[in-house]
DNA sequence: TATACTTTTGACCATCCGGTTAAACCAACT
DNA sequence: AGTTGGTTTAACCGGATGGTCAAAAGTATA
């Protein structure tokens, strides 16, 4: 593919990611990634010193795939409506392109929930900008009033939740695996506006 | 305690679901359990033969705290309304009680989605009841049509998924402890408002 | 070609971990 | 007290696993 894939590091990398964020840490082997990536086991403590920091690395490169562009959609300058409908767009978006990140994330911040702190907090996110920018669309009369903490965990919690519970509500609604992407593609839609409805409307 | 607690298998059990449940399956020592229930490791293999079949003995514990008491409320012969009303209360009343069970439950069905088809299926759940309580709500022009997939994906998420994200939750938004508990506790209103609003609308 | 360097490898090590075993412990019964 | 049967333990085993090392292979420079 890229000239990326020529480079050992990055092959490591690549192999690294797969294997992570597939079985987790604990269920992560050396022995595994460096198969995955075609080369010897030692020659991952030559570029990488330890499991501990392989996954690091592997870890930040996540967190860095995961947050930024959701943050950075939700600081930008537009309309509340117009976040909500970009933040379901962008999220269902990219966890469809990289599936196991949800669970894996959520996992790994549980085991160890320190690390996150310093991660994101530096992403640039700034949650007063919400809080204001719903004060003022209620002001202006175009919502009702609810918490930024719920608007934003209702909109995170729909989009991010279907990835971590595909098995389960595969199995409970009878869905195929094609049936279910297409579920996931519908929900881009439904998501802004189950949350648009209900806040323009009075409770 | 109560008398179970002086019952070798039940002070395993229960050592066992701690450690599990905290660490999940490839991060749990046997080590561990043992210590957690203070006896000696050879004694889980002489009341469960191995790591794997201890571990059953718990995950089939944890889905029918999990599952089964939800899937009651919505095969009860209660209005849609009230439905999603009481599954906002009890599944974060339970989730209050047992935090760790949802990364837990999702993760360990990721790394082994088949376990999971037999178990709940027979757990009394008929998709079809809900799609069927729908159509008749719409046309007795109460409310205006979802899909039910959408309709249970939306409720179930906004319920659960705060649980999975609360380290990041709280970081985003400046809550402690205390303030995040309030937060889940004020969601058992905010979740059930913002669905049977968003359907009662007109899109 | 000789030299110096980085990269890659196979073989190896120490430790961890799930699991086993034989003996000790203990309560009940005779 | 002695026997029996279930319970608990300390010690041990073998394989897996993260990590190391010295030598081989490759690459650039003179």
């Amino acid at each position: 593919m890229t000239g990326l894939d020529t480079n050992t590091e990055d092959i490591i990398l690549k192999a690294a990611r797969k294997v992570f964020t597939h079985k987790g840490f604990d269920g992560a082997r050396m022995q595994e990634i460096a198969d995955e990536a075609g080369i010897n086991k030692a020659l991952l403590h030559y570029y990488f010193r330890s499991k501990d920091k392989l996954f690091e690395a592997i870890f930040v490169e996540v967190l860095n795939t995961v947050f930024p562009k959701i943050i950075a959609v939700l600081m930008s300058p537009v309309s509340l409506f117009e976040k909500i409908e970009k933040v379901s767009f962008n999220y269902i978006e990219m966890l469809k392109k990289n599936p196991d990140l949800a669970i894996f994330v959520f996992h790994e911040i549980s085991r160890n929930p320190i690390r996150l702190v310093g991660n994101f907090k530096n992403a640039g996110a700034d949650f007063n900008i919400i809080k204001i920018q719903i004060e003022e669309e209620v002001k202006a009369g175009n919502m009702y009033p609810i918490k930024a903490e719920h608007l934003i965990a209702n909109l995170i919690s729909m989009c991010v939740f279907p990835f971590i519970a595909r098995p389960v509500f595969m199995g409970m609604a009878g869905m195929d695996n094609d049936a279910y992407d297409q579920f996931l593609e519908e929900r881009k839609q439904i998501i802004p506006q189950t949350i648009i409805t209900a806040i323009k409307t009075r409770k």
